[in-house]
This record gives C-alpha cells, structure tokens and sequence, in this order.
DNA sequence: ACGGGTCAGACT
DNA sequence: TAGTCTGAC
C-alpha cells in the first residue's frame, strides 16, 4: 500500500473503478458463460484488447473519499410520493402487462420475503403475496426516469455542500471530504470532542475487533476519540463524523435513507458502502485494507464483474483479489497489457487513483427502449413512430438541461439492435451513427431518422430490403435509443458577453445555435476521408420506404406524428439549389419550455411564416454588416432581432463555397479567415478577446499568426467558432 | 433475442 | 472522429 504509483501509466481519463455490490443474475452468467462460449479469452491477446481499465496514480494515500449508495432507491422514491407504502414490502416494476412487469428496485422489507430485482410482478407475488409493486411512470409509451433522476439531484445538492462531489450515476455519489476533514482535524478533532453524534456511532469499522459482548458503540466512539492514531486514522474519523452529518442532512431535507463508504480511495469506499445496508455507513481504515481484500471474490471487484474478471479466474485461477498478490506486475502486464496490468497490480493492493471528478450533471442524454422478440419493429414507419417519441423525450431533457444548467448538447447518436431473419449473417450488428445535434424536437426527430436510414442502409446491405413493400421486409429492430453527447457549458461569468447573453431571454442562446446548416454542401466540399459523416446525408433519405400516414392511423391512432412531419417540413426552407436551409431552431427553442408546459402547435406554423420574413431580412442585414469591427458590436446589431443566425451566412460563404470544387481549399488559409466573419480580426479589441472563451480566443490567437499554418483540413478546423454557437450539421 | 433504460469510459 | 465494446446500476 505504502507504494506511490509513479509507475502507473497515465492514459486516458479514466473511469471510476470500484466494486458492485450487487451479484450478477443468473441469467447473466449463463449468457457469458453458455452463448458466448469463450468469449472472455480475448482479455488474452494484446489484439483483443480493449475497454480495460487503466492505472492511475494515487495522489495521496490520506485522502478522504465517500461513497454513498441510496438505498432502493426507486423504491424510496414511490415511497415519499405514497407514504402509505412506507415500510410495506414494495417493489417497482415496469411494464406491468408481461407477466406483472420487471422488478427494478425492491424495499428491504420485500427481500425478506425473497423477492428479488430480475423477478417478474408474477414471481414476487408468489414468494410475497402482500408486496405492493408500484409501476414505474410511463410517457410517451415508455418508462420515464425522469422523477427518479430529480430526486437523485435534491441528494447531490445535499452532499456536495462538504467537498468535490461526483455524481456516479442516478442514486451513488463519491466525495471527496479530504479538506473537510483535515480542516476539522486542524480547528476541531473528534478527539478534543465530548460527545461524538448517534449516527456516527452507529458507523461500522472494518477491523475493529467487537469481541464477546462488548458495546460495539463504544467501542466505535473510542476508535474516534484515540489521541494515539494514526494521522489517517483521524482524517477518517472526521469522514466518520461528516458523512453521519451528510446523510442525516439527507434524510432530513429528501426523506431519503442512504448507505456510505468511508475509505482512501474510491475503490474502497464503494467496497465499502455496500457492506452494511440500508442506512448505516461502514469505514474502511488503512490498516484493514489487506484483510478485506484477500478473500474479496474477484469479480466483486468494480470492473471485474465482466470477462475481464472470468479471465482472470479461468486462465489465471484468480478466485480472490488476494490471489493476485502472487502475480509480478510484469505477469500482469504480459497478459492484459500494460494499463490493465498495473491496474490488476494496484487494486490487488488497494491502490486506486481515481479522483472524484467534481461532476454534478450528467455527460449525455438518452433515451431508448427495446421491442423483444415478437414485439420487433419492422418497418421503417414504426420505427419512426418510435424514434419520435424518443426523441421527444430527448428533446425535453435537452431542453431542460439548456434551461437549468445552461448547457448545450452536440452529438446526437441514435443506436439499434437488429436481427436479420432471412439472411444468416445475423452476428452482424446495426451500425450506430451520429451527426451534429441540432436543437428542436422536429429536428432531433428528423435527424435520428436520417440516422436510421444510414444505418440501416449500411445493415442490410445492398439487395438486403427489397422485400419492403410486403409482409416480410427481413430485418426487426429490437431496441431503438437515441442520445446526445458532447455537452459543453454555454459561456457564463462575469464578462460581458455572457452578460449580454443572460440579459437575453434563452431564445437568444438559441439563435446562436442552429445557423449554419448548408450541411451537404459542408459535407460535400469537405476532403474525401477527411468528412465525420460520409454515408450520412442528413436531407436526403437514401431509401424509399412506404409513407407513414396510413400506418399510423391504422396502428396508432392518438398519434401526433403527423402534426410533427408538418411541423418539421415547413420549418425547412428548400433553397433553390435544393438543400434545406433550416434556420429557425431559435424559435423552437426558445418555446421549447413554454411548449412543455402547453403545447401550442398551431402558433408555430405562424410564427414560422413570420420567421422566414424574418429570415429574409437578416440575410439582407448580414451582408450590410460586413466590416463590423468588434464582436460585441457584432451581436449587439442582431440584439433587437429575436431569431437568426449571424455567423452563418459568412461561413457558408466562405466555407460551403460558391463553387463546389475544392478550390476554396487552395486559398491562403488566414486570408479566408480573416474574411470568415466578414470584418478584419486585426482590429478586435484585445479587451474583447479576453471575454471570448478561450476556446474561441486561441483560435483567433492562431489566426493572427501568419506563419504558422495549419494542416490542409482546414474546413474542420477554422469552423470551430460558428460550430461554437452552431451545432448544426457539420463539424 | 433482453431483466430495461441509462450512463461512463477505453480504444481504434 | 465516429464507432465499437465493456461494464455498472
């Protein structure tokens, strides 16, 4: 333990390795290990490596990290909403038509009776006739995780008033307390104190010796009070006394029981939070590490409860994390590779690196459902049924998230599974795909469509979907998600162009966002190879397939489809060379809440005639506004205009090219930025610059540098700006 | 052909 | 980069 990992190798960002509590089902197993076969023997060869985990070093051997678990938590929240259900065996299961549903989350008065996550309503009521299953909302025809993901966000904002808070997925937290607690060492120790807090008493202490009898609580209050401990000792005790605080605070403020960790790192803190279930806190001190992980079966371990750790049984006769005490790094190292190998070295020890991240909002957004067996999708129509609702719930959360935390989506990715009933090739595997996320439901719909065709262009084959017109079209989609990545904070501050942009009302955000959207001619002028989505043509549908109106009057007949084909077809502008020029997303987006809040569909098509007027007005404004010197000046021009892209315009120009050929590309690289925007970038104020964020500011910096060029993919490159404020359909 | 719906991360 | 894959809850 007392090794400091230099040795490790620093690659990648890292992920949070920890351990699950929870055992893997059955099913699971017999899945690896019957229809896999021998699937895990890739962890062997250097070849079939990959999505292992990585070593990093560990900063300190004294920090002060906390996991802490919610307990049932779904449960927990159908509880508050219904107290009556409070201490009741209870259970939340979704899709209560097959055989009563899936159990998600079970109460700890239901395990009692046996009932178990991955039972069916039917099964836990045969071991537990007196359970209540709640079922879990439903919108849009699928499960909505929306009430459970805000209650996760009341806990995070209780536990991050103490220290660096993570939030590792909907109901667990890390923290670290390392300053908290040196600071409550420094002015307050738990030693000088009289009276330590019930709930902290109650903690458990992982090698503390509760021999015959004893008070256990008393013996948890000495172990707090030792003035002759060790300094991490004490920095854990302060853990001790912060985490009773925190999740008392928790209970208080949600009404919600949570379990915690309290360890060095977060590897043990997770070890350790799962241990004393629910509502209690367990401590992992440094000199208890070896003994817990010695007989700790391997694939408890977070990160080896997959192939990775059957590997490590199988071809190593790894059972227990202690068994790998045996191995040299080197061994290690030669198995899985460097990065896994000294990774395998270090937890064998306790040795974890991983921070915690200081991450209180998610990375990305999905949504997504699966349609098992004989309940496959397929035709493309229902498929498209599908995705709209996905992608309206998609758009919600976008939506939301821009509204509250003021941040901005830029990839949409739509994934499928698909099996082939005719052809035998069904290893194959539906292709995801992703594109730039352009804001607006009837956008996101329009897009993950295209997505899908792309992909399934790519799935069948040539002559794999000729039999569309009939019953049989050969192919069954049996999970559909859509979900947006790349989630970038819009700037904010002090300075005054996000003071600018807050005066404004979110429209304004918006009417940064969509601008530039000549995307094929992008795409088509952007050098062979070099393009993000060849094969994707985002306007064009490769494939003919059947209209959708009859289907869905005759299958869904509350459907709203119609309406949004509507909506997105008029708020396509065809230019005249036939591409679709889609400006409008401002408006979509800035009702995008009052739309959440009462739907009023009917006022969008005015108010998109009225766009266009708009629309026409600004370009004819844009052109006159060349020469603008200052940026500010710049946005300030458009400020009274409620819609539009400024940026556009000039990079189309500049970049989608009049001419088609790649000749803009042999044009002197800063002489055609410095004509992107339309004024002299020399002349910006270098007190503008600074109120760019620095992303924009290096670029412009880059700019200004004569001499050092940049590589021939100079179209990808120098879009980083109008990409900034437009995620649209180029990168 | 899946516990279902989401997430994160590593690697190419 | 986009795309695949592993792993976890």
């Amino acid at each position: 333990m007392t090794k400091t990992s230099k040795r490790c190798v620093e690659v990648g960002t890292g992920g949070h390795w920890t351990y699950s509590v929870k055992l893997p089902s059955l099913f699971f197993w017999l899945s690896l290990l019957v229809d896999k076969g021998e699937d895990y023997r890739r962890f062997g060869g250097k070849r079939g490596e990959r999505a292992m985990p990585v070593a990093k070093p560990e900063s300190s051997d004294s920090r002060v990290i906390a996991h802490v678990d919610m307990d049932c938590f779904y449960v927990q929240v159908e509880q508050r909403k219904q107290p009556q259900l409070r201490g009741l065996p209870t259970a939340v299961v979704q899709y209560n038509e097959w055989k009563g549903g899936a159990l998600i989350a079970v109460s700890y008065e239901a395990r009692k009776f046996g009932v178990k996550r991955s039972m069916r309503g039917e099964e836990a009521k045969e071991v537990c006739p007196q359970v209540q299953l709640v079922q879990v909302p439903v919108a849009r025809g699928k499960a909505d995780l929306s009430g459970y993901r805000n209650a996760g966000s009341e806990v995070v904002s209780i536990l991050a008033r103490r220290g660096r808070c993570e939030r590792a997925s909907i109901d667990e937290v890390y923290l670290d307390l390392t300053d908290a607690a040196e600071m409550m060492l420094a002015d307050n120790p738990p030693q000088g104190m009289e009276t330590i807090d019930e709930e902290a008493l109650k903690s458990h202490i992982l090698g503390l010796n509760n021999e015959d009898g004893s008070d256990v609580k008393e013996n948890v209050r000495k172990w707090i009070h030792r003035h002759n401990a060790d300094h991490r000792d004490k920095l854990l005790a302060c853990g001790i006394l912060i985490v009773a605080e925190l999740r008392m605070q928790v209970l208080k403020e949600t009404e919600f029981t949570c379990s915690a960790g309290i360890a060095h790192n977060k590897m043990l803190a997770k070890l350790a939070s799962g241990m004393n279930k629910p509502a209690q806190q367990t401590v992992v001190p440094f000199s208890s590490v070896k003994g817990l992980l010695d007989t700790l079966p391997i694939r408890k371990m977070k990160q080896l409860g997959g192939k990775l750790g059957i590997s490590l049984q199988m071809d190593m006769g790894v059972n227990t994390v202690g068994d790998l005490l045996q191995f040299p790094e080197e061994k290690l190292q030669e198995r899985y590779g460097i990065n896994t190998g000294t990774w395998l070295w270090n937890i064998a020890r306790g040795i974890s690196g991983e921070e915690v991240e200081g991450r209180l909002l998610p990375k990305s957004h999905g949504s997504g459902k699966t349609f098992p067996g004989p309940r496959a999708l397929k035709t493309v129509p229902a498929v498209q049924h599908w995705l709209n609702q996905l992608c309206e719930e998609l758009s919600e959360r976008l939506c939301s998230d821009l509204d509250q935390n003021k941040r901005i989506a830029h990839t949409l990715t739509l994934h499928a599974r698909a099996y082939k009933s005719s052809d035998t090739d069904s290893q194959k595997k539906f292709p995801s795909k992703s594109c730039p996320l352009r804001y607006g439901t009837a956008k996101i719909q329009e897009d993950a469509f295209n997505l899908f065709q792309a992909g399934l262009r790519e799935y069948i084959g040539f002559y794999g979907g000729k039999t569309q017109g009939s019953h049989c079209s050969g192919w069954g989609i049996t999970s559909l998600s859509v979900s947006a990545s790349k989630i970038v904070p819009i700037p904010s501050g002090t300075c005054s162009i996000a003071k600018y942009f807050q005066g404004q009302s979110t429209s304004h955000f918006s009417s940064m966002q969509s601008s530039d959207n000549l995307n094929t001619e992008a795409t088509l002028s952007l050098p062979s190879g070099s393009e993000c989505y060849s094969e994707v043509n985002l306007s064009e549908p490769k494939i003919d397939f059947p209209k959708e109106e009859s289907w869905i009057k005759d299958t869904v007949p509350d459907l709203d489809l119609q309406e949004q084909k509507d909506l997105s077809s008029t708020l396509s502008e065809k230019t005249q060379d036939g591409f679709i020029q889609e400006d409008i997303s401002p408006l979509l987006l800035s009702g995008c809440l009052e739309q959440n809040r009462s739907k009023q569909q009917q006022d969008l098509t005015k108010d998109e005639s009225q766009f266009k007027s708009e629309y026409k007005e600004r370009k004819g404004k844009r052109l006159k506004d060349k020469g603008t010197y200052s940026i500010i000046e710049l946005f300030k021009s458009y400020n009274p205009n409620p819609s539009g892209s400024f940026l556009s315009h000039e990079y189309n120009r500049t970049v989608g090219g009049t001419d088609a050929s790649s000749s803009s590309y042999s044009r002197d690289e800063e002489e055609g930025r410095r004509e992107a925007w339309g004024y002299n970038i020399d002349e910006i104020d270098s007190s503008v610059m600074e109120e760019l964020p620095t992303e924009i500011q290096d670029e412009i910096k880059s700019w200004m540098q004569p001499h050092k060029r940049r590589p021939n993919n100079m179209v990808k490159r120098s879009c980083t700006i109008s990409h900034y404020f437009s995620p649209s359909k180029k990168s």
